[in-house]
DNA sequence: TTGTAAGCGTTATCAT
DNA sequence: ATGATAACGCTTACAA
């Protein structure tokens, strides 16, 4: 309808500024600016549909950085990840991501490739874009430990891992939760001693936390269960973990049988590739559960059996978190705790044929 | 040594600015500037080292989104993958990112959760952060798929997969001759009826060149060996690959053996997972090699023969083409593809006792 | 209700 | 070699 109106400029390329709809709606920026923030409290219905008009016709988008510049707000959330590599991580942001695109924020990554000292810095790094927020799901040791004050005021978000120094909301799996369902279900099982096996506790919260539930469960009075602790460094090599193996079976009193309780999936990987050395067959020789329940748990035979995480949720509650802090919510830090899920497959099921458990 | 300066604003905490830096070395705001961009050029060595004091003792630090404002350059860099649950996709990221990180640059992440229509939303999101450059691992199909003009002048890489719009930079696995070494590998191994099994094509560029490669390998003159080819969707039930794998034996003629090429790990696991229902064991009754190299293959008996993708080569290789490209440099699109590592286990070995393939 | 103008923290073009 | 000053695209007092 409107005849076709050639941009005064040489380089009609460039993407249009709000100064560009100004003029094409004959009005004056400040007015552009209010029908995106305040449309509805101060603007007259004529004007804004000027507005609105040329803001199509322009294919008018703002631009974040100008806004952030001006206004303080990035619509950015900084995800800072111990490990990209780690399924677990990545799984969680995939849900935090989602939530977060959902509500309008983009998430910028910064992966600490396991270095603890390059913490501080990619905070540092992500504040320096103005980020509204951070999740953060990190070491929390060494030099560079994130405090409060390197967060540069912004909220912050704890997954999976505490910080000592740092009072954020913090979402996580319940694992004493965990631990207990995955030991009550092996001792029900009629697996009378265990061995938990975790990667070096090196002050991770979600680690000593599963191992300090470990220990209380096999301690309890109320126990049938005999339990130990082995942490098992990626350095150590494979005859570290066979030795235990062996020792395990080794030391069981007659007619006790031993399981595994593996604390994530990289220590699942390798009591897998162990029981195969020693040719051994999960069910038989030895049970086992493990935190975590990567793809591949069914196909090592007869079946992993896991406490899988709600990843998906985490990720999707720590954007949550986030986000309704961002949006002014105060009072103190707030503990998400998702219960995990109890996969049962063949290796922790007691054997047909063998005497009854019970 | 010098006595403690109590800022003149009265919020202290406040990132400090150039103006600050300017002020606090007696010099104006474009001097500082100059000690960033064109120090060398232009600055005498006296003010370098006031100004150099100043910003030393304010631990001033340029912020990123003045500079993109200004300047033009935001040192962030747009990844777009179409899947971060995809492991082959996060291992390239991971090699991306750490040499965008060396570089100075930060890694915008955009995740497709494999919704191509979501391709140009995200491309126009990450544009509007001013990123100085992208990297696409995506669909490149669909309503929302990005060509020229979307990228807004910006350069662009795409790994894994090509775009037919698009005349980037391309980095890739070789699947031409990873393809070539996988089935002769299998062949000289004495395996003769092939069967490839892929994901759908769904005119993904690295799918259908594994495809293409392995049928005019099957089909060449000189080969000695069989081959047909399998579209295998996630919709479709396990009964679709159990028949055809029983099909395969079924068909093949006496003495002559059957091996499965699998194009990407998700149909490996597929495989594996009938191979385990069917009961039967890899490298006897059926031959295995699959694309990718997850961290089970070994666990699976008798090990997973595989051709591991140099991922982190990759990721780092498109970060670089992408750097020279934001570096200014011209010329046509490139391609890298970089060689496969074949890992020899024991589902493509020519079981022992069996009659030598020779 | 709308317009004017002053920032936000840089860089770049002028002068000097 | 250094200092004003005008952008960059936007928000927001303050005016009208």
């Amino acid at each position: 309808m409107s005849p076709p109106t050639p941009a005064p400029s040489a380089t009609p390329r460039a993407r249009p500024t709000i100064a560009d709809v100004a003029a094409e709606a004959g009005v004056s920026k400040a007015t552009v600016s209010r029908y995106f923030n305040h449309r509805e409290r101060l603007l007259s219905p004529d004007i804004a549909a000027r507005v609105e008009a040329a803001i199509a016709k322009l294919a008018y988008v703002p631009s974040p950085m100008a806004q952030a510049l001006s206004h303080g707000r990035s619509r950015l959330i900084g995800l800072v990840v111990a490990d990209v590599t780690n399924p677990y991580s990545v799984a969680v942001l995939r849900g935090a991501e989602k939530a977060c695109q959902d509500a309008g924020y983009l998430v910028m990554l910064f992966n600490l490739g396991n270095d603890r000292e390059r913490e501080r810095a990619a905070i540092d790094a992500l504040a320096s874009y103005q980020v509204d927020g951070f999740i953060l799901n990190t070491l929390g040791q060494g030099e560079g430990q994130a405090d409060v004050n390197t967060l540069h005021g912004k909220p912050a978000v704890l997954v999976d891992r505490r910080h000592a120094g740092l009072a954020a909301d913090f979402v996580s799996l319940d694992n004493q939760g965990a631990m207990r369902e995955a030991c009550a279900h092996l001792q029900q099982q009629g697996w009378q001693r265990l061995l938990y096996i975790t990667q070096p506790l090196l002050g991770v919260s979600s680690r000593i936390e599963r191992t300090e539930a470990f220990r209380a469960l096999v301690s309890s009075k109320r126990s049938a269960v005999r339990g130990t602790v082995l942490e098992l460094a990626a350095e150590q090599g494979d005859e570290v973990l066979d030795q235990a193996l062996t020792d395990l079976l080794r030391q069981a009193r007659p007619g006790e049988r031993c399981a595994v309780v593996a604390g994530n999936s990289v220590v699942t990987l390798r009591v897998a590739a162990a029981v195969s050395r020693m040719g051994w067959t999960f069910g038989q020789q030895l049970g086992f559960v493990g935190f975590d329940d990567p793809e591949w748990a069914s196909l090592i035979r007869p079946g992993l059996s896991a406490v899988a995480q709600p990843t998906d949720a985490i990720g999707q509650r720590a954007a949550q978190c986030l986000l309704e802090r961002i949006n002014g919510l105060e009072g103190p830090a707030r503990e998400s705790l998702l219960p995990g899920l109890l996969v049962v497959r063949g290796s922790s099921l007691w054997p047909a044929g063998a005497p009854d458990p019970g």
